[in-house]
DNA sequence: ACGCATCGCTTAATCGATTAAGTAAAGTAT
DNA sequence: ATACTTTACTTAATCGATTAAGCGATGCGT
């Protein structure tokens, strides 16, 4: 590989010389910056990453943690959008992203010190337990962070905005005749929380009275049980009229056990799902969901977390809230 | 953070007899040893990674690719399982993962640049278009390689049995009495012209004549192309009594445009998806496709490369052929 | 013409870890 | 007792890039 020292050489001048003629530092002639510039171009020098990091112990890199133990969160759609448009808008500020993970090889560490290890300018923690103490050292230490979907105190997270995803959910199912709804969700997360808020306030809003055999537990992304609850309300003496899953492909679970009791949909019951991944919209009838705006919350995640590496003086602690769109899709029928 | 330094002193012992306990080199006492490794426990050492990398010349971090001109090829689910599998075997094996692009912020680079640039110990090419002069730069270059689905000479590759597959899923649809197979295919990549080759040398094999209006041209993942194709199959004066679509989402597309003729799956007319993603299994009826192996080529990938990176000497390349799985589901109807 | 600032460059230290070469002390052989 | 090994360290150079400090040479003001 082409070195400093390659060019000063090359040029006649010292390696700082090159250095600070590269970084465009004031004390350096337009001629002999010229001159640089030109032989780098022409040796295709590149700067040894390596070197430059622990120089400046800044590394150009910033870690994204996808926790474990969900078990490849990177394979949810929403998510795999997400880490998508990180690296996408990471790469146009000049900075490459690394997995973040506990342990490494033979050695036991956690995230804040894999970080650490990796001289990480930053973390974008995606999907994680936000209970687990390990992402709480990372996210309370002198690294800066950015989390999805979830708040630590004085620090910045992008929330995929549930309250207004479930209200408007609600009220379009509402708007629609429904009065009997059905809500199946998630494992009780931060996020489900809201999500549960929203459904409840939207039907008080709206004068709805749940019955509490309505709103039942499944697990997001798991098909067999949301099949389980599916069925559960199908035995209920009064059923509902619409069903509210906790994401799309929970719904398809729900879709063939709704088939096994002859119902079809939407005419004798109505579903509604929620992430709009692109499925959802090739499926005939098309799903009405609500799309999270992954591709923006990664965006600006990345786009957050390195204004703050490289402007720390100005920086202040944000949530930012990113609303996603509701698509109408057919599985809601007017009624009543 | 700590470093060998901090160690040395509080063990008063030079910072090269800390770095060779540490490292297990023979010429230190065990006392000396034991003492060091202690006291690296108690502050918590972690090596810093770039100094490591600047001085070894190894990174212990490895590139993965996942080209951008496909648009996201990680959003793809079988392609986010051979990323989750390789990021874990390599973090089994103590190596990072990063991703490589062309393009970093404001520098122009390839992806043989970026690698370098980043010192990868080596780079798994995922999905990628292999003509692009970029990429069989990387692929020839000096950095060891491992390609997924694709194989270049001298080099070790991980292939999916796309032969094994096609062959299968045209054996079985035969032995359920089918005989008027149509195939859509997706872009004539390699892995297309084996997969195509494989339905005309099986259907040959089993003395079926395929008209050249059965075989028709699609893209992978895009339901509308395949819907497209599909209204064009059903145009046909001899309609095909079973179509074998390019992946499982493209059969999606096929679906509603069936739905739209009256067709129903399996009884009017039978289908056949590839990749066997896990919602192919959700629906109803359960698809019949056949699964390809991410995890196994992502794992085998990750461990073939960390090989070749750490025993360059004993190293031949291989191409590995990793052989999937048909799911029977429930879309081929047994006929005459 | 003398002092002083400015420009454009070089020198040398530094980041943290590794390792070839060197060395002091103890052990062994003759 | 002398010469040679072996053991267990230390010294110092190195990886490549950055940058504070230094230093001649020129320009400027009075």
């Amino acid at each position: 590989m082409v070195k400093i020292s390659d060019i000063s050489k090359l040029c006649g001048v010292s390696p700082a010389t090159v250095s600070k003629a590269l970084n465009g530092a004031s004390d350096i002639s337009q001629e002999t910056a010229k001159r640089v510039r030109e032989t780098a171009a022409k040796l295709g020098y590149l700067p040894n990453a390596s070197a430059r990091a622990l120089k400046l112990g800044r590394s150009y890199n910033i870690g994204v943690l996808f926790s474990d133990t969900t078990g490849g969160g990177i394979s949810h759609e929403y998510f795999s959008r997400i880490l998508d448009s990180v690296k996408v808008e990471a790469e146009r500020l000049g900075y490459d992203i690394t997995f973040i993970s506990k342990d490494l090889g033979k050695r036991s560490m956690d995230y804040y010190q894999h970080a650490k290890y990796r001289s990480c300018d930053g973390v974008i923690i995606a999907s994680a337990n936000f209970q687990d103490p390990a992402i709480i050292r990372l996210a309370t230490s002198e690294i800066p962070t950015v989390t999805l979907d979830y708040t630590f105190d004085s620090r910045t997270s992008i929330l995929s905005d549930n309250a207004q995803g479930m209200e408007s959910l609600v009220r379009f199912v509402y708007d629609k005749g429904h009065r009997k709804i059905a809500f199946l969700h998630g494992e009780m997360t931060s996020v489900t929380q809201k999500r549960l808020a929203s459904f409840k306030k939207t039907c008080a809003a709206l004068g709805l009275e749940i019955p509490a055999e309505f709103i039942r537990p499944a697990i997001y992304h798991d098909p067999r049980t949301s099949g389980l609850q599916t069925r559960a309300l199908m035995a209920l003496s009064i059923r509902p009229t619409c069903i509210i899953y906790p994401d799309d492909l929970s719904f398809l679970g729900g879709m063939s056990e709704l088939e096994r009791h002859g119902l079809s949909i939407p005419d004798d019951i109505s579903v509604v799902g929620y992430d709009g991944i692109p499925l959802s919209q090739v499926l005939r009838p098309r799903l009405t969901t609500y799309r999270q705006a992954g591709e923006k919350m990664g965006t600006e995640a990345a786009r957050l977390l390195i204004e703050q590496i490289e402007q720390p003086e100005i920086w202040l602690p944000q949530q930012i809230t990113v609303t996603g769109e509701l698509l109408p899709g057919d599985t809601v029928r007017s009624i009543g």
